[in-house]
DNA sequence: GCCGCACCTTGATTCAGGTCAAGGCGCGGC
DNA sequence: GCCGCGCCTTGACCTGAATCAAGGTGCGGC
């Protein structure tokens, strides 16, 4: 295409950072429009509720930059972050009155909002638009049962290494090839002991135990408490205890088509307990 | 609508026992031919696999009869079940190679299988469909995320209650009424203690012990391993320790307006523990 | 009937990780 | 600078549930 072509200046969309990765983003021309007209940007502050999980939403959106915690709260105050909602993610349920999830800002953050029936009659008129949410919705399922299997199966120290290791592969999706200029491979977290440990199901002080301890065997280097610099990648991924989460191949170039190993023979096999396979 | 009306012969689905419940039911006149003409019915033994977990499956369905379970099973050999499949739920992922996530029949089971590619090109055809499809997703992310909750917060006893408590719903709202007809309340749990934890990421000695504790304390009956009888909802309720559990409302007649209490005042409450709470 | 196997139960023991308690550290406000 | 608060760390201790180890039970096959 040529730069030409681009003469004409910018819309507020167009020039959005999350724009080429969000939904609004594959939408037409007319479409997109319709999309510039009625969204709009909100600003939370850490902390804040975007959206109670009981109350009726009035709107869903994206986030722009920062962080949001999707979470399920019992009676008795105890609560499971059952997503972290990155730039470009799409936050709020369509066509449900709730879905029982809140919606709070983890860091300050910035979302672009659309009243919730204007995006359903959106979603109506342009099945095109449907269709990608469909897929956009089949990808947030797969990464939920992932996460189910994390929370049933792993050990505490196989859940952070498995956060870490997705942590670092979504720095990388973002096009962050390194944290740092150096070479070095920096990962910051972008929230608090407290939600890591609403996130894996465990405590705050166990998080803390062990990501010492892993800083003890120079698997990462702890430079402030939401600051690491992973040091053994390859260690990392053994801790995890699954594959699958292997960034080696894109570490090294392209990934080759994966070749996934069959399940175990024993079907209730028990963890190596993290600790105890990394020998140190 | 008259009775007349249906002179003419039922079609193979028309007569199919989820035709009513699921996506393919509720069709237009052609869509339904097209259903009819692309869709055949497979049947498993209990035990077989209908989708490996790495494989590339040709087919997405739905359950005629019998369960089958959605899991994942990580290198060593542990497995989580994500999901158990009723009649009339979905089967497979569409629109992706592999979403890792295996079928299993865990008893008995009659499907009614579908073309993967082929059902791709009926979505692409019909948005009606697509967005009939969207819904379901979207209730299945909301059904995850409620065991996410389950897995990461909840106690064992307290997992198996909320079990069981689903399953009681999950038969009033397929309209058996009563498990009995003389006003007992008998709960058939349709698959066996391994299933069960993989379901509830916990082991079968845990929820021996923990189902013959319920049954001590009047809870409920053991009539068999998978037959109990339901003694003291209230009770299993309370152990759940999740209001939203509760189904007294559609036992005693039409839901009232639910209100939601909010959250406790804490943010990281401590489980008060199944048995001690429940002083027995 | 009897065997063999899969599934379930029960008891003893262990241990991962939660709980409780006590600081340390960094940072914003005054 | 100094205070106070929120967040993180560390140690001691406890316990819920996993693990290990026997059996029991029911059922299909022969």
């Amino acid at each position: 295409m040529n730069a030409f072509v681009q003469m004409k200046p910018l819309t507020t969309c167009e020039r959005c950072s999350v724009h080429q990765r969000a939904l609004c983003g594959a939408a037409d021309p007319q479409l997109q429009a319709e999309f510039e007209r009625l969204s709009h940007i909100r600003t939370f502050r850490a902390g804040e509720t975007v959206v109670g999980e009981t109350e009726e939403a009035g709107f869903v959106g994206n986030v722009v930059s920062g962080v949001l915690r999707a979470q399920k709260t019992m009676a008795d105050g105890r609560q499971q972050i059952v997503g972290l909602l990155m730039p470009s993610d799409m936050f709020g349920r369509v066509f449900a009155r709730t879905s029982q999830v809140g919606i709070e800002a983890a860091t300050d953050a910035t979302l672009c909002c659309i009243d919730r029936h204007a995006y359903e009659a959106l979603l109506a008129r342009h099945p095109e638009l449907e269709h990608r949410m469909l897929l956009a919705v089949l990808d947030e399922l797969d990464a939920a049962r992932d996460w189910m299997l994390l929370l049933g199966c792993q050990s505490v120290p196989e859940r952070i290494a498995s956060f870490l290791l997705i942590l670092c592969r979504r720095m990388r999706n973002r096009g962050c090839r390194h944290g740092s200029a150096d070479g070095r491979f920096i990962l910051g977290v972008p929230i608090s002991r407290r939600d890591m440990a609403a996130y894996l199901g465990t405590t705050v002080e166990t998080i803390s135990r062990i990501v010492h301890e892993m800083a003890r065997r120079r698997i990462l280097r702890i430079i402030h408490p939401q600051t690491f610099e992973v040091l053994d990648h390859a260690r990392l991924v053994d801790m995890a205890g699954r594959e699958e989460l292997d960034l080696s191949e894109t570490l090294a170039g392209p990934p080759a088509d994966r070749l996934y190993r069959l399940p175990g023979a024993s079907r209730a096999a028990q963890p190596e307990t993290g600790w105890r396979k990394l020998a140190g």
